[in-house]
DNA sequence: ATACTGCGTTTTCATTGAAAGCATAATTCA
DNA sequence: TGAATTATGCTTTCAATGAAAACGCAGTAT
């Protein structure tokens, strides 16, 4: 399951897209919008930043906005940014490898399965972004 | 990620259906051999018979042997039972289903990506069984 | 200059994961 | 019958993580 937070980014995420104007938007009002804790919000307002799929503007009339195109951002990326791994277990992982002690992968049944899982989920996370399940919520 | 717990299980089953003889197995010989902390292990264990899928005897000779074929536990059905939902959001799973606050599922468009990635994620789940990965690991 | 708004750092609190401890119940075998 | 064997039940512990709240600093517009 998804944490709290990676819930939250995805809503402020959504909220901002289709919110569509370019003009920076106040943490605040994503906040009390969406019921998110204002500074928890900021937390995770700021690691979309740093990860260049967000910007921001201080002091008056400032906010968050977009850095990239909603349309670039895949939810693959999102996922893999606040919650972490996105397989189920780490030797599976393609962005988070680590080798899991007493298993021979090439020869782990379980490992073989979760790779197929893996590939699945990926093949659906990499190829939907930000823009379309923000323009789904808006139907 | 699958918790230690769901690993934990998984290797003790594929342990269990690679001896192949219906003979009792010691927990303290999965353990040993798996390295799985015995208490833990004994939890864990526990929680699989009472689902049905092993049985126990106690006292010599006693052990934990399985209660259904390998070939009829399919793996959705021992990650709920010990890790829970598979789906990435409550509100997408299936057994375990809550409303989520916030969101009216049927324009939410997270919530439509997030049941497409169940569905691919179960097609796989549900198909694979025990004896499957267990097969694997031997060859 | 000052009000506005995001940024940084630290602290707190509750929950969960991952066990360890110890006593009890059932079974076998001598 | 009794002792050894093995699983079961119940409680406690310990560390890590998730989810925030507190407080103050830094940049920007007017």
């Amino acid at each position: 399951m998804l944490s709290m937070k990676t819930q939250y980014a995805f809503k402020a995420l959504m909220y901002l897209a289709q919110k569509d104007t370019g003009e920076p938007v106040l943490i605040a009002e994503i906040a009390e919008k969406k019921t998110i804790p204002i500074k928890f919000l900021e937390n995770i307002l700021l690691e979309l930043k740093k990860a260049g799929i967000l910007d921001s503007k201080k002091g008056k009339g400032g906010g968050y906005f977009f850095n990239q195109r909603p349309s670039d951002v895949r939810l693959a990326k999102v996922i893999r940014l606040i919650e972490g791994p996105i397989a189920l277990l780490p030797c599976v992982s393609l962005n988070f490898y680590q080798k899991c002690k007493n298993c021979d992968e090439r020869h782990c049944g379980l490992s073989n399965v979760l790779k197929e899982v893996r590939d699945a989920t990926l093949q659906i996370l990499e190829s939907k972004t930000v823009a379309d399940i923000a323009m789904l919520g808006v139907v």
